[in-house]
DNA sequence: TACTAAACAATCGCGCACGATTTAAATGGA
DNA sequence: TCCATTTAAATCGTGCGCGATTGTTTAGTA
């Protein structure tokens, strides 16, 4: 292999030049992105108890449960090696509980307690709380998740594709 | 403070709610994107024996050296206590030095070694391959950039509002 | 029915990320 | 000059994130 890439379109190698320079600074931009909202974050979560992740977790799970690991694990795009020791967290913390699933002992049911249960209801401020920290108006918001959409479920297939040619 | 939040421009509570789904999504778009492009860096850095992390702190030496932690920190949006252990490894691995500054010695300096300059041209195809895994063509690229710059800019400049709040 | 393969969660090791604290050096007055 | 304050990096503890491996259960098949 080259340096010769398959690009999609057409282009001049100056043109190729500045989008591979944007590209770079588009990953750095999404890297920072994340972590400076996790930040934003923080200070929300922190009076329930919560992480960032161990909130989405809790998110999907008061949207359906009991679920699987292996759900919450495509839900969130995370794998087992992640999901077992935060689980266990909340589980400590008296917020899920975990059980095989008798039908099937493979699978682990997990499930929000009464306590994990009322918590949504303190979360329930949150979403709110966290626009006021962000920096776009409702239409850049919406330009922004359109984009970043699309390109999420493009990375995804992108991943996929890796992951099935080993 | 009650629940009623002062946002930018007035709305009916219809599409408060609709906005503040579309923010909870996006803050996770964002999650899983980063995580995605980590990913998707790996196999390309994997070769070079560097992290996502550490590119980026090479990147920055590359650019300008010597560097100290905190203005290597101020690049990345990193402390002292991930950049001091991360740089230890870079180290480790013969592709930095860190010195003391004479002219104060409170200062660490970071510099690549005759090894960490070398590979720098064994990076200069890592852009170019990673332009090959986005799902974007230019324009969508480039208007996702933008927007996203702005959205850290930002984000920046909250997450500096609450650090100076204490 | 045996025996292999696949699916699922858990575990291990390593590296990032950060809040809080500590140590050391420089700075700025009284 | 002496001392309090500030600045810079390192350290500590906890929690994500994941590649690789392991153990167990289920499914598929000869």
């Amino acid at each position: 292999m080259t340096t010769e890439t398959t690009t999609r379109s057409k282009q001049t190698p100056a043109q190729f030049a500045g989008v591979v320079k944007l590209d770079q600074q588009l990953c750095f931009a999404l890297y920072s992105a994340s972590g400076l909202m996790t930040r934003l974050y923080r200070p929300l979560l922190d009076p329930l108890g919560l992480t960032y992740p161990q909130y989405l977790a809790m998110l999907a799970l008061w949207e359906r449960a009991p679920s699987t690991v292996g759900e919450l694990g495509e839900a969130l795009g995370l794998d087992s090696a992640t999901l077992t020791p935060l689980l266990k967290r909340l589980e400590a913390g008296g917020l899920v509980t975990r059980r095989r699933d008798p039908a099937d002992e493979r699978r682990v049911l997990v499930e929000p307690t009464a306590k994990g249960q009322a918590l949504r209801e303190q979360a329930r401020s949150v979403p709110a709380a966290m626009l006021c920290n962000l920096p776009l108006d409702a239409d850049e918001l919406k330009s922004l998740h359109h984009t970043l959409t699309r390109f999420v479920s493009g990375l995804r297939k992108a991943d996929a594709g890796r992951a099935n040619r080993d």
